[in-house]
RNA sequence: AGGCAUAUAGCUCAGUGGUUAGAGCGUUACGUUGACAUCGUAAAGGUCGUAGGUUCGACUCCUAUUAUGCCUACCA
């Protein structure tokens, strides 16, 4: 079993197309680690599509790639050096991400390899490769310079361990049992003196309380805000409340965003530091008061009482559940959390880079709604417009360090340049007082699927070269917002045209009790460990057996176990060939008996179904059609019966061919499935093993089926069939003779080859005639066949014959009623009603034979 | 809160406006060890979530409802 052989083959096969038919992207890794299953499934239902295609002469160039994954890698690696991390150098760290990168980029290509993936290694591309930093710089520009970029000071989601931005697709809201602090505000209506202050005790009219799930942001309340028409609190309007354990005051104020039902109607407006509140703020002309810094420690100034000065949030709120008098009340809400660090995240106002992706968004709705984009499965278009409908301004700058940096640059006092490249910038200085030496560089980077959104752009040479458009796009449908609509946005905007025609969505990959593998549930089930031991194929059928358009596969060993077990049945059924001496004589030999034809037929239908079936991208489907075919079809009845026609020196040479032409096919029909098991058989059985010519050369098969009536085939199996079902209640006879007769005619040349190979496949002796003892009689299709069985008694043989005749009948009056009844005759297709009427037809036949048999036996007495 | 999806055999899931709804695994019985670290055959097991409606005919289409999952959302 040399796997490294059959890569190199294919790699061959690669580099000898001269023009491909199109280009398709592999979603590339991140070069945080290594694959996971996700990434597995992922290769395996593209690697289908395309060597299916080449079967097919349409040659995919198939691109593969990696990602830098910004704060992702960089927080990887900062935690694998520790605490020296921090005393590092911008270009220090740099440089230490750049060796991780290394060392993961060349474990993640040797594992898709082992995936046995035909990707075009000559394109390969990491998102940090200067032809990608050239198109990001360019993009970038054009936006700038067209408006769709902007840098702004608005609110965000702050991660305060990674101390970076980050927009709001990377906010997860997860739903956790906190708390509900209720606090007391004292109120006056009064404009507070400093005397008032002093002597406070005297000076309080009333109070009001306020809940809150951030009791550490009170020093940074401006306002309270009530509804207006909430009666519990009109009064209060424009009166003064106290900020407990200090000396500010703030009014309080109406605001009709109050929902008077929540909490206790009042509210606490923090302009700082949350989002409703910020907006509040603007219209009331709040100041927006600091009191949480960046690294999530309350601020040093004179507005937080000492005590709680530098305390993180949770010991800050711990200390104010001491300090303040309040009651508190349990309360289950959403809190959001970065995707990445997990930490709660801080709403913060900050100076970003926005793109207004709202403003590209109507063109990537109409491609969807056009149809000139499709989406597989269909309903994920719902939730691909709607959130394009309501897109909001994508947030793309993160102060860390590793990234595609923003090319803006700046003067001491605030203006900004924006430059693609150096000589675009001096050419903008030249009209300007300022020098190149005046500027400060932007050091923020952009978030890693800005140019992700590129992708087959940048792959494919642009600007360069026009990108052609993909045929399609295989991804999780967890990305399609961070990744796939921002591709559609971009390639609608930089080249006017699709990134792809189709996009195919598959699920996660999940355990087997449907929960998320990871490190923390000790869940994982890692590709690697099972390509250890196994084949690439036993992995890639599991995982292509498993998937369902747009559906969490869950995935366990037991998967593994069923594909390893078709992985050993084909080299059984090879074996067994060989065995046969199948493969020593090649005679060309036309197939006359029906049962080879019927085999031949049935690879030509088998092949159209799974071409079919993976056009429609029907993964799972079209697994499963192989498995059948080649365990059930081929294994358990071809070959069982072929066994019978190679002793016989009439048909064994035809036979031997048939097996030879129908592998044949069926190794093509394999290949996208079982890739390396394919191709090894077929460069042993078909190529003398001189590792020339790949089965990607030799292509599928698109063949014609042999006109012949299947009369005999049904014999057949129906003979075979019958006779095991009564086998298994029955004890048969083995030492008589099974004798049996034609309903109608008697014509004693007929050859009868059908029922012969029944009787051996049964391992029974067959003859011709009536039976001269007592034995059960079965109408099987145009037959009577007498089964002798051990111990039988005439009771018993009416017992069964009628059961026969009540199940019949039962089948026969249900269709007997449709057929009587108007409605459904005049109503239902012509076809059904054809079909009923023969149904209805063979079942009385056969009750009429049945009864017949129940006569003759009692007349025998 | 809204959107989307799912509900079918003991388990994991396919599937379809038309007789009697399928597969894999599991269970039970029998057979085989002559390609099969087995394999084969058979059996048991389902009013296709619930309630209405459309239709000659609904597991399938429509409406409502329940449960679960995912996504989106500024809930103090």
């Amino acid at each position: 079993m040399d796997q490294k052989k059959c890569n190199e083959l294919w790699q061959k096969f690669l580099l000898k197309i001269k023009k491909f038919d199109t280009n398709v992207i592999l979603p590339p890794p991140n070069v945080t680690g290594s694959l996971h299953l996700g990434h597995a499934l992922n290769i395996a239902i593209q690697d289908l599509q395309v060597r299916f295609s080449a079967l097919n002469n349409y040659y995919i160039n198939w691109i593969p790639g990696t990602d830098h994954a910004g704060i992702a890698t960089q927080m990887l690696v900062k935690k694998s050096i520790g605490e020296k991390a921090d005393n590092l150098s911008r270009e220090e760290l740099i440089e230490e991400i750049w060796q991780w990168k290394k060392k993961s980029e060349s474990r993640i290509c040797t594992q898709i390899k082992t995936m046995g993936a035909l990707l075009n290694w000559e394109q390969y591309t990491f998102s940090l490769n200067e032809n990608v930093t050239h198109a990001v710089r360019k993009v970038f520009c054009d936006l700038y310079q067209n408006k769709l970029i902007e840098k702004d000071k608005r609110m965000i989601y702050w991660d305060t361990k990674l101390q970076t931005a980050i927009s709001n697709l990377e906010v997860q809201f997860k739903q956790i049992d906190g708390h509900f602090y209720h606090i007391k505000y004292f109120v006056t209506s009064k404009i507070p003196t400093k005397k008032d202050i002093k002597d406070s005790d005297k000076f309080f009219e009333t109070s009001i309380t306020v809940a809150t799930t951030r009791p550490e942001t009170i020093f940074g309340d401006e306002a309270i805000a009530v509804h207006p028409a909430d009666k519990r609190y009109q009064h209060l309007i424009g009166c003064y409340a106290k900020i407990p354990l200090t000396n500010k005051w703030i009014l309080i104020i109406a605001d009709e965003r109050c929902d008077p039902k929540k909490g206790t109607g009042a509210v606490k407006v923090t302009p700082a530091h949350d989002f409703l509140d910020f907006e509040i703020g603007k219209i009331h002309n709040l100041p927006q008061t600091v009191v949480i810094l960046k690294n999530g420690t309350l601020a040093h100034n004179n507005l937080v009482p000492k005590s709680i000065q530098g305390l993180t949030i949770v010991e800050a709120r711990k200390q104010l559940c001491n300090l303040i008098d309040m009651h508190i009340e349990n309360l289950n809400h959403l809190v959001p959390y970065g995707d990445r660090s997990g930490t709660i995240l801080e709403p913060y106002v900050t100076s970003q880079w926005f793109v207004n992706v709202e403003k590209l968004a109507p063109k990537a709705l109409r491609v969807v709604r056009e149809n000139n984009l499709s989406i597989i499965p269909e309903y994920w278009i719902k939730t691909y417009e709607h959130w394009l409908e309501n897109i909001e301004p994508w947030c793309i700058s993160r102060q860390i360090c590793w990234g595609h940096k923003i090319p803006a640059y700046y003067t001491a006092n605030g203006s900004i340049f924006v430059a693609e490249d150096e000589d675009s910038l001096e050419k903008q200085l030249a009209q300007t007082k300022y020098k190149r030496k005046d500027l400060r560089e932007e050091t923020d980077v952009l978030d890693t699927w800005f140019s992700s959104a590129l992708w087959p752009l940048v792959t494919t040479g642009w600007p360069n070269q026009k990108t052609q458009i993909n045929d399609f796009l295989v991804t999780g449908s967890d990305i399609l917002f961070f990744w796939v609509t921002r591709m559609i946005l971009m390639s609608m905007y930089c080249n006017d045209q699709i990134p792809f025609k189709t996009v195919y969505l598959h699920g996660l990959v999940q355990d087997e009790k449907g929960k998320k593998m990871s490190k923390s549930k000790n869940n994982v089930i890692d590709p690697m460990t099972i390509l250890e031991k196994e084949n690439a194929d036993i992995l890639r059928f599991a995982l292509l057996y498993n998937s369902v358009p747009g559906k969490n596969a869950r995935f366990s060993t037991k998967d593994i176990d069923t594909s390893r077990r078709f992985h050993i049945k084909i080299q059984n059924m090879i074996n067994w060939t060989k065995l046969q001496n199948i493969w020593t004589k090649q005679h060309n030999i036309k197939y006359k008996h029906f049962w080879n034809i019927w085999i031949f037929n049935e690879i030509t239908k088998l092949s159209q179904k799974v071409k079919n079936q993976i056009n429609k991208w029907q993964t799972h489907e079209a697994s499963q059609t192989v498995y059948f075919f080649t365990w059930n079809t081929f294994c358990s009845w071809y070959i069982e019966g072929a066994k019978h026609l190679l002793k016989n020196e009439d048909t064994k040479l035809e036979t031997m061919h048939t097996i030879r032409v129908v592998i044949s096919h069926l190794l093509h029909v394999l290949h996208p499935f079982l890739p390396f098991i394919t191709e090894q058989y077929w460069q042993e059985l078909y190529q003398n093993n001189e590792y020339e010519k790949s089965i990607l050369k030799s292509k599928w098969p698109n063949l014609t089926q042999i006109q012949i009536s299947d009369e005999k085939l049904h014999t057949t199996r129906e003979i075979v069939k019958q006779i095991r079902s009564w086998s298994s209640i029955f004890n048969i006879d083995r030492n008589k003779t099974v004798k049996f007769m034609k309903f109608n005619e008697l014509n004693e040349n007929e050859e009868y080859d059908d029922v012969m190979l029944a009787s051996q496949m049964l391992n029974l002796n067959f003859e011709r005639g009536h039976a001269d003892f007592l034995c059960l009689p079965l109408t099987i299709l145009e037959l009577i066949v007498y089964l002798p069985i051990k111990n039988i008694t005439k009771e018993k043989i009416k017992e069964k014959l009628q059961t026969i005749i009540d199940v019949k009948s039962k089948t026969l009056i249900m269709l007997n009623k449709r057929l009587q009844d108007d409605q459904f005759v005049e109503n239902a297709d012509f076809k059904i009603i054809q079909e009923t009427k023969e149904s209805a037809s063979e079942l009385q036949d056969t009750i009429d034979m049945t009864s017949k048999m129940i006569q003759n036996l009692e007349n025998k007495k």
